[in-house]
RNA sequence: GGAGAGCUGGCCGAGUGGUCGAAGGCGCUUGAUUCGAAAUCAAGAGUGCCCGCAAGGGUACCAAGGGUUCGAAUCCCUUGCUCUCCUCCA
């Protein structure tokens, strides 16, 4: 969220940027300014009262506890201990509207991110490859996965629901391969710690990266059986991100052990609440998917380099899978919530005859840390600040999948597997129909 | 699921209604000493919020939330978590 001193003392400016999201964002401000104004006067009041009560009461303890005079300010500070009673929860009421206001207003978008409204507006930053020629009828992965065996909707639809697919044989074994192609990469090449997190998270953990409470119905609630009292309410991470960027909520990192990167594999789980009717065929829009994902804790110089190294490193594994796709820069319109600048790879998928989006790489400014308190310090003895935080999807496995099979498609129906995966398929060059 | 013990500052650990933001130790920082280091001595170190240009001042925080009280780390209630033993399980 916003820092709401920043938005009282820069309001103007905050109101410019956010304008540049569209119509709407801007107006959330309204309240902010003279919220936290009121909220300022109250705890103005309230500690010079507080101040009063202690030192009174510290006099009380030296006096003589059946004196004339210990009743009588006894019975004074009666009073002011009522009045306290009475500010503090005038000062609960506010700072709750406060941090209610402040927790639905996005992010400012960055300067460099460009102008526009939506998708449109978005701007080509690089292309890598080519669309492959194809030869013969184009198909898309839902034709080759059902023909060659791997991709079976009809179960995954039996099992759990539309939106859940069941992979077997090769396609099982291929998203596997991918999982672990990623991770090698990330880990050993790109100076990622690999881990692996819970997958149901706390409310706590939603609202740190700003899943809550503005989008709950984007995820999966999951209450616990009985319990009564002590039940408890936990989310399916819609992305690895809840889980990993969380690791260090209410922390103080060394700044010298800056940047911190990690690279976690999870499933990821989506209502799709909004999207009826949309993706319903194939894999691209699953509740159920896998991702490998990438998080770096950074410092705000440091940035912006590091969301290009970041956005960098997601690049590298479509090049070495050999996927024809670019990265786009999302315009002010189309950016995320909590983003204040983001870079979408798009992957060619010939099927569809189209560039859908494979990875998302933004940069949070403070915005997550401060929800998350995520701090760091940079040197012994210095104020502690807050860290940016910037991820991407580094990829999405299904996705992957589906490029793998539609650019690598040939006319009799086989898919050539990649070479970069060979090994992690066991050898497999081809995918060939079962049986 | 059953029984018991506990949760205090970076860590260990005192503390049982008033001067406790909290003894002591370890660790850390800065000085002194030293050719340098160790040891020793001295001083200093928490976080948030509010006021202030600053220096500084105020306030809150002893798992969390509520209560009792003029006053709570200390008493009461609720919740969470940790540990030990049993049970169960992958």
């Amino acid at each position: 969220m916003l820092d709401a001193r920043y938005v009282t003392d820069h309001l103007d400016d905050v109101r410019a940027a956010l304008a540049r999201r569209g119509p709407g964002a801007a107006a959330l401000l309204d309240d902010v300014a003279s919220l936290a104004v009121s909220r300022r006067s109250l705890i103005g009041s309230l500690d010079a009262l507080r101040a009063r009560k202690n030192e009174v009461s510290a006099s009380l303890a030296k006096l003589d506890k059946k004196g004339a005079e210990f009743l009588e300010a006894r019975d004074a500070m009666k009073r002011v201990g009522e009045e306290t009673r009475v500010l503090e929860v005038q000062l609960a009421e506010v700072e709750a509207q406060l941090e209610d206001k402040l927790l639905h207003i996005p992010n400012m978008p960055h300067e460099s991110a460009p102008d526009g409204t939506s998708e449109h507006d978005n701007r080509v930053v690089r292309v890598w490859g080519e669309k492959p020629v194809l030869e013969g009828t184009v198909r898309d992965h839902v034709a080759l996965g059902e023909a060659l065996g791997i991709l079976d909707f009809e179960r995954g639809v039996k099992l759990s629901g539309t939106r859940f697919t069941v992979l077997r044989g090769h396609g099982a074994r291929l998203e596997r391969a991918l999982m672990a192609f990623m991770l090698d990469i990330h880990s050993n090449e790109h100076g990622y710690e690999e881990i692996w997190p819970p997958v149901l998270v706390k409310d706590t953990a939603a609202r740190g990266t700003s899943q809550l409470p503005k989008f709950a119905k984007d995820m999966f609630k999951v209450e616990r059986f009985e319990e009564g009292e002590g039940a408890r309410t936990l989310y399916l991470a819609p992305t690895a991100e809840v889980p990993v960027t969380n690791l260090h909520a209410d922390e103080i990192l060394e700044g010298a052990a800056l940047p911190v990167a990690y690279t976690a594999y999870t499933a990821c789980f989506r209502s799709e609440a909004g999207s009826h009717g949309r993706d319903t065929r194939g894999l691209i829009r699953q509740h159920q998917f896998d991702k490998v994902e990438l998080v770096r804790f950074v410092t705000p110089e440091s940035a912006l380099a590091e969301h290009e190294r970041l956005t960098a490193h997601a690049e590298v594994i479509l090049q070495r899978l050999g996927l024809h796709h670019r990265t786009i820069e999302l315009c002010a319109g189309d950016l995320g919530f909590a983003s204040r600048k983001t870079f979408d790879l798009e992957v060619w998928l010939p099927g569809q005859d189209a560039y859908r989006e494979i990875s998302s790489c933004s940069w949070f400014g403070d915005f997550q840390a401060r929800r998350a308190k995520i701090r760091f310090r940079r040197e012994a003895g210095a104020k502690p600040e807050l860290v940016h935080t910037i991820n991407g999807s580094g990829l999405a496995i299904g996705r992957t999948l589906v490029a793998i099979l539609e650019q690598g498609q040939r006319p009799d129906g086989t898919v050539t597997i990649p070479e970069a995966l060979v090994p992690y398929m066991g050898g497999v060059h081809t995918i060939t129909p079962r049986r």
